[in-house]
DNA sequence: AAAATATATTAAAACGTTTCGATAAATCAA
DNA sequence: TTGATTTATCGAAACGTTTTAATATATTTT
């Protein structure tokens, strides 16, 4: 059948030892003999075993890579891309990337993904809002993680993140400029840290600029304690027009609420751009086919992902190191909800 | 460490055979002693080293993944889906799932997905559309695999389908018991099979109730011979209303499509579902956030993802089996878009 | 010229399983 | 009772790598 070590060694008339070496890169070997195994390992077309590699090295090869259910069910092709980034990325390397996901309501006695239950993973990413049961576990078991887009409050762990404050500071800024004054903010739950610092950039935007005062903040934000989705949007839109009718811009917490914002406007019979202003974060597929085409902010899903790899490597060879974070840049799009 | 079969069978008082047969359930051992091992194995935790075993084994214990990138990039959420349903299934086997994507301009020599280059998979899901010259290699290389909502014109591979044709037959159906008489199609490339058959069903369903007079097709349907989008869905739309005013229901080949469609009419003034009913197919998550709603034919793509994992371990199981489709049954949805 | 170091190669052990064939006791069929 | 079959257990080989320590030669340093 295929080709083994041992084929190879006998036909370059030397032992395992010295083509291992070659496979390796490793120690001493005369570089005569190195093209002649090379050249017979392309003729046999060897391939290594990765079992046999893998139970010698004692590492498994694989990462994991774990989101949250609704995520992946969700409109949300976010956490799709940034794997995908990840995959492109371990492409590169002896990696295989298991993909699965948890449900919210997680207990690791009963329903830990089954590459943890075998260990057969020598680190983990965790892409967004992942049960906190399912960190303490990872960080318990000294396994090395990753946290993408996501922060814990307390905790200082290794993530990767979205500059998500400096990216809603720009968008808004960038309505002020163009003239707007009554700008008003659509989220959803605050649990995620995300939307809390997209809201800490819109409101010192407003600071920057002095355009706070009396109740504007209250008259101008609309937050709903659940997972963001095109409906909170359209609620939200509606109720803020209600109170306050002067409202020209909508910067919103993402671009699906940003949809569903827009679907309310939309409704009260205001016009996009011209009476009323509205930009996303995110740049998800849908923005650009939506109508009006969405104005967001860009995030570089795929650079996400492969920095998660990078930083994850980091750790997984030197597991001693103080965690870091680190924060990925993201740009203004303007399309046609503003200008 | 870890324990080993080992130390399971040091402290069992066995030997490492024994343990190993329990493991499996293979063979024959004393009923006493079986229980003595497992509380032992509990006891200790222990987990068989998965590469060990496939070392022994001579198996991977891997399944490929293998999808379209365009498919992963864009909008459709549906190969993530059908990638869950596997995924789920595969949870309780010792299956592990690699995803990746290839690009449609593809080259066995160049760009052969890594698991395949290096033998790491037992078998392959191919889902969409694929390039023909990996189906190729795969049979070539006697690799089991499974076609995912796709068939080759000639050949005969295993495949799960979905039943695009009376999916799309009960859709006109419906259309037509609802009294609608201009019934128009909109679709992307006949290269898709699925979409020749969704067309099928279409032509067939108003055959069978005798729409169809002199150019009565040419009038009303529009396709283009490219990757299906929103875009031509609101192209096709607007150009279909302009060749006959009097359509008043448009079956489109899936639910992107069927967005661009009402797009189109809603620009042209005309209301939905009073004036010309849409249905869709497909009934991707963004379905349920159109506005209006958009009544689709449902495709459950866990189930499709489930039964080609099923059909893969068969395969695999034997594979000399003579190739066979399995064809998933669809539902009519209605929401707002028809009725 | 001797000692130290760098280069080149190898034999054998180790990694943790499964499986084959052997052995022996227990049960069954005649 | 004898012979055949089923049940129970085990030792050892096999799976295909990597790695350690040993050996030998060539090169450099003193």
């Amino acid at each position: 059948m295929a080709a083994t070590i041992k084929d190879i060694a006998k036909k370059a008339g030397v032992s395992m030892s010295t083509v291992s070496l070659v496979l390796n890169r490793k120690g001493y070997v005369a570089s005569e003999t190195k093209q002649r195994i090379l050249s017979i390992m392309q003729q046999m077309d060897y391939k290594p075993l990765r079992s046999a590699r893998k139970l010698a090295t004692q590492k498994t090869g694989n990462i994991g890579y774990i989101l949250w259910e609704g995520h992946f069910s969700e409109v949300e092709m976010f956490y799709s891309q940034v794997f995908l980034g990840m995959e492109y990325a371990a492409r590169k390397n002896d990696h295989y990337i298991l993909l699965t996901t948890v449900k919210e309501e997680f207990d690791p006695k009963e329903n830990l993904p089954r590459f943890l239950r075998y260990n057969d993973v020598d680190g983990v990413a965790l892409a967004g809002r992942v049960p906190h049961a399912l960190i303490e576990y990872l960080d318990n078991q000294q396994l090395p993680f990753v946290l993408i887009d996501y922060e814990l409050p307390g905790k200082n762990y290794n993530c990767v993140k979205i500059d998500n404050y400096n990216g809603a500071f720009r968008a808004v800024e960038n309505l002020i400029n163009a003239g707007r004054k009554q700008i008003a903010f659509v989220g959803g739950t605050f649990i995620h840290p995300s939307i809390k610092d997209r809201y800490r950039g819109y409101k010192e935007a407003l600071e920057k600029y002095n355009l706070i005062h009396n109740d504007y903040l209250k008259k101008n934000s609309y937050c709903e304690d659940v997972e963001t989705s095109r409906a909170i949007g359209e609620k939200g839109a509606t109720k803020l027009l209600k109170k306050n009718p002067a409202i020209d811009a909508v910067f919103c917490c993402n671009d699906t609420t940003a949809m569903g914002v827009i679907s309310g406007i939309q409704k009260s019979g205001k016009r996009i751009p011209q009476d009323i202003a509205v930009i996303g974060f995110d740049d998800i597929p849908p923005a650009k086919f939506n109508s009006p085409k969405l104005s967001t902010i860009q995030v570089p899903k795929l650079d996400i992902g492969k920095e998660a790899y990078k930083l994850l490597c980091e750790i997984m060879n030197n597991p001693s190191r103080a965690p870091q974070t680190r924060t990925i840049s993201v740009d203004l799009i303007v399309r046609e909800s503003s200008y």
